[in-house]
DNA sequence: GTATGAGCATACTACGTATGACTACCCCGG
DNA sequence: CCGGGGTAGTCATACGTAGTATGCTCATAC
């Protein structure tokens, strides 16, 4: 219909070699060793070299039920640490001949459910689904793997968020500090669960109530928590801890806006060490997370269960305190 | 051969319905009017919902020669400024019913290409390339958009980025800076071209030699761009256009370093207007650019060439100067 | 001279869809 | 009673590949 480019064929390398299509195939899917001459292979080889023949995946996929490509869903590929991530899971599937399909849901749980419908109707073998909420639709044998987020029966990687920001508050009250605010992602996910209980623990554990320090809920996004960093402060914390880098970064305007020093009137730590931590002004103080290992990681567990190996295994990867310029000792008495 | 999830086809749509699978297929492409009864395809679309029937996309798409997926070549997506293009031609592209691939290039030239070949196998009808070296491979009838570059009877879309750039000198030499140095992205691209030009024709204009003023390549990274920008900073600038927001970053972190205050010492101007701009300290003077667009106007071009229209139009974006903190009025008299 | 088997290559089919060619039926006018 | 024309739907095929069953040839063994 469209004056597509007309592009060889199987039979046309098997015309070129004087071979059947049978043959060509045999021989290019390494079938060939006892049941195709050396010598024949040789030549059905060069033909495809010649004619620059790369098989339709499409016929491919249909005949094998299967498309060597797996869809990785992220929130919000606006935040680098997806990129990261995709780079990762981009550099493992290439590895293994896998085309990895990004979607960004974009938080918005209508395009999730969309594009992932869209995705089901089969031109993937298996999904990374990173703190998506839909595992629930999917049948107990799709192949998924879980990113930062765990569910039964399923294989998942994820960063020690609890131990890492245990580091972090620990860090804290290290330096004296006793007023210790939250400037939290409102969002729901199990990372922020666990960010929230290794607030409570070790608060708790240094004799101080976590019930009684500011604590303020913020959507992921620069505006926002400088707005709602602005709450935070009016609070009087002399130090908080942010759900996130974005959320640090917003912090940071915030304290410009009030003629709040940082680390000198508070103290802040970010998560995710992202490339702009170091450059803020000053570096931020934050909890590293290789993100393009969690990529891989997952992309090579998900080709397992695609092998059909049923593994079930829950990985869990380091998360560690980096302290740069914007904690400080708390100077709250002088 | 493995426990893959068995799907309904369109055959058993057609038996649940009582009716052949032609049927089926005429009644779900829209095509039933004047063929089909409007009871029996209502019959037809009621069994398809109970099965929870998906078109198989392999299939179709061996059928129809079209996979309704395109390709998005990126150099480098751990740049926010690509997720924002990204997140345009997906927006572009799902509501035209298309699924975007993308494909992370990492600047590197082997990998590009041997991502570029998988792609040619078939999965994808059409391809948006931002600045990829690769066009030539392509044959003059394929389906391509270019962006941020341009190429004879290839549509393409880009900024005005040489607007962009000669608004940002204008502005500098209006401040009263006549000793103006250039943190220029060591990257061979027509975008980084236009700047450059920008920067000649302004500056001698206003009557500053272009030849005589500092000049220094860097890659476009944050760390790359501080090490190149401290040989920058040490040929005493009292201004600094880069080439992008990511080497001002860089920029940023030099001065630190060498203990030189923005905008007091040196004024500073990026380029892209990331998220990450006004954040920084002073908040970042840029060119913004709307990479959303530049995604979607792409895809919209990219679309109306795979619909047969053999369009070469070349789309020109706006770009637009945002005076923030990090540029000054020049002291050096003083 | 024929049975045996190894080695090599081919014929054919299925995967699920879209669509042009075709048929069966009915109604109506002549 | 027949032909024309519209409506409602079916048949058959092709898309390109993988792989199973099959066939052919030749040499060796009895």
């Amino acid at each position: 219909m469209f004056p597509t480019i007309e592009r060889p064929t199987s039979i046309d390398v098997a015309r070129c070699a004087g071979v059947s299509q049978s043959t060509v195939s045999l021989v290019l899917s390494g079938k060939a060793p006892g049941r195709v001459s050396e010598a024949t292979a040789e030549r059905v080889r060069e033909c495809a070299r010649e004619l620059g023949y790369r098989p339709n995946v499409a016929a491919q996929a249909l005949r094998l039920g299967a498309s060597r490509a797996v869809a990785l869903l992220v929130p919000d590929m606006t935040n680098p640490f997806f990129s990261r991530v995709l780079r990762g899971a981009q550099r493992a599937a290439a590895e293994a001949g896998y085309i990895v399909i990004l979607v960004d849901t974009q938080n918005d749980r209508h395009w999730e459910s969309q594009s992932f419908e869209a995705l089901r109707a089969g031109p993937v073998d298996g999904y990374l689904l990173f703190e998506v909420t839909a595992p629930e639709a999917l049948g107990p044998d799709e192949n998924v793997v879980l990113m930062e987020t765990e569910a039964p029966g399923r294989p998942s990687v994820r960063f020690d968020g609890e131990a890492g920001a245990a580091a972090a508050f620990d860090h804290l009250v290290e330096l004296g500090h006793a007023r210790i605010g939250h400037l939290a992602a409102a969002f729901r996910a199990l990372t922020f669960e666990d960010r929230e209980k290794a607030r409570r623990r070790v608060l708790s554990a240094a004799g101080i109530d976590p019930e009684a320090q500011p604590r303020v809920m913020t959507p992921i996004t620069i505006e926002d928590a400088r707005v709602n960093g602005l709450r935070l402060l009016d609070e009087r914390p002399t130090a908080v801890f942010c759900d996130d880098d974005v959320i640090a970064a917003g912090l940071y305007l915030a304290a410009r806006d009030r003629g709040v020093r940082i680390p000198d009137d508070v103290s802040v730590v970010g998560f995710d060490d992202m490339d702009f931590a170091r450059v803020l002004s000053p570096p931020l103080t934050t909890v590293a997370l290789d993100a393009e290992l969690l990529g891989s990681r997952s992309f090579e567990l998900l080709e397992q269960r695609m092998s059909g190996r049923r593994t079930r295994k829950r990985v869990v990867l380091p998360a560690e305190l980096l302290v740069r310029g914007s904690t400080a000792k708390c100077r709250a008495g002088t």
